[in-house]
DNA sequence: ATCCAGAAACCGGACGGTTGGTATCTTTTA
DNA sequence: TAAAAGATACCAACCGTCCGGTTTCTGGAT
């Protein structure tokens, strides 16, 4: 070994994917997807250039795999969710209003930030998300099936895009917001 | 006059700026933000960069007139479609959801499109959209305040934004939602 | 148990191209 | 003729990508 030109690193790969798909969520909802890059995700994941591309044979492959890892995400959060859940009418739709506008705290600098992010900005991910809620919506048709709960779902998106714009006092305007989305999904 | 090396270009300082806020919004929802440099936008424009940047200071300038200009055209739309409605009730938000899910054809590639695409990437961006949501709500308070047409605003946000994420069949799913949507602004 | 290849993981500099921005010049307009 | 409008040339910084080298891990053969 030459002195003082050694590095040493203990061999994680699975560890160092993680910490890649996770910094550049983090970057793209922090500064921007223009603040993803190869160069800053590589820095913030501790790991160089050359490493990042081990792991993903290019940009485009590190921008499908983190949208691919936080719609997992997402499915598996609902599941939980669903999980918990006694009543089986609007069992899917209540986890999605539950996993969107969650706690007290909305999930502003969450994981569907950079999600939403990811495909409003690159037109080729566009799908990746419609395509989800499709195939989640088949899979939930004879509970969440009715005309009330679309809308439901459609106005949690609509009210988490609002937030997450940053809007003022957002947390005192949805609270009653998601009560009420919440209780359509018991009606009828 | 050196032969060859002159060049004739009528000065019409509007109508370029118009020029150049459409070629940013064109490019951005066609190849998303990435795709919005000063250069393509110059060239889209036909005009150079020096061109451009004696109507913008700065890329930022160009995305923050881009945005306001959006906000602009969408108060102009709502505005006209408010005044052919004669049922006070819920006036601002008919007229919402007519211009976000607009005719037959859905406003996919609209300038909306451009718009949230540029508050979504650009954390600077961002308070634009709520801004203008909660100015404009402020004026038809009385009209518009109830927490139904509230919903029904949110949901038509996420309606959008599932019909711009390039959903299969959206149109056909989105039109009866529309009509539903439209039906809960008489309510109450 | 130990050794030793070979593969996998990771490093880090170099490359060509593009980016936003500046400075200077020419043409048009008022 | 002064100022606005636009053209042209140029720059430093950064981008994604590539690639040769270094380190660590793995699993037979001994």
């Amino acid at each position: 070994m030459v002195a003082g030109s050694g590095y040493s690193r203990k061999k994680e790969p699975e560890a160092v994917r993680r910490a890649l798909l996770d910094a550049a969520a983090r970057l793209a909802l922090q500064h921007g997807l223009a603040g993803v890059s190869i160069q800053a995700v590589a820095d913030a994941a501790g790991v160089t250039k050359g490493g990042l591309f081990h792991h993903f044979p290019s940009k485009d492959a590190l921008l499908d795999g983190m949208v691919a890892d936080l719609l997992q995400r997402l499915d598996d959060e609902i599941d939980a969710l669903m999980a918990n859940d006694p009543q089986p009418h609007g069992v899917f739709t209540r986890a999605y209003v539950n996993s969107a506008l969650a706690g007290n705290e909305f999930a502003f600098g969450s994981d569907m930030a950079a999600l939403s992010m990811a495909m409003t900005t690159e037109p080729r991910l566009r799908p990746f998300w419609a395509t989800w809620l499709q195939q989640r919506l088949a899979r939930h048709r004879d509970t969440d099936g009715s005309p009330i709960l679309e809308i439901v779902r459609f106005a949690t998106d609509g009210a988490w895009f609002y937030g997450a714009a940053g809007a003022e006092g957002a947390s005192e305007q949805l609270a009653p917001l998601r009560e009420r989305l919440l209780a359509m999904t018991y009606e009828e």
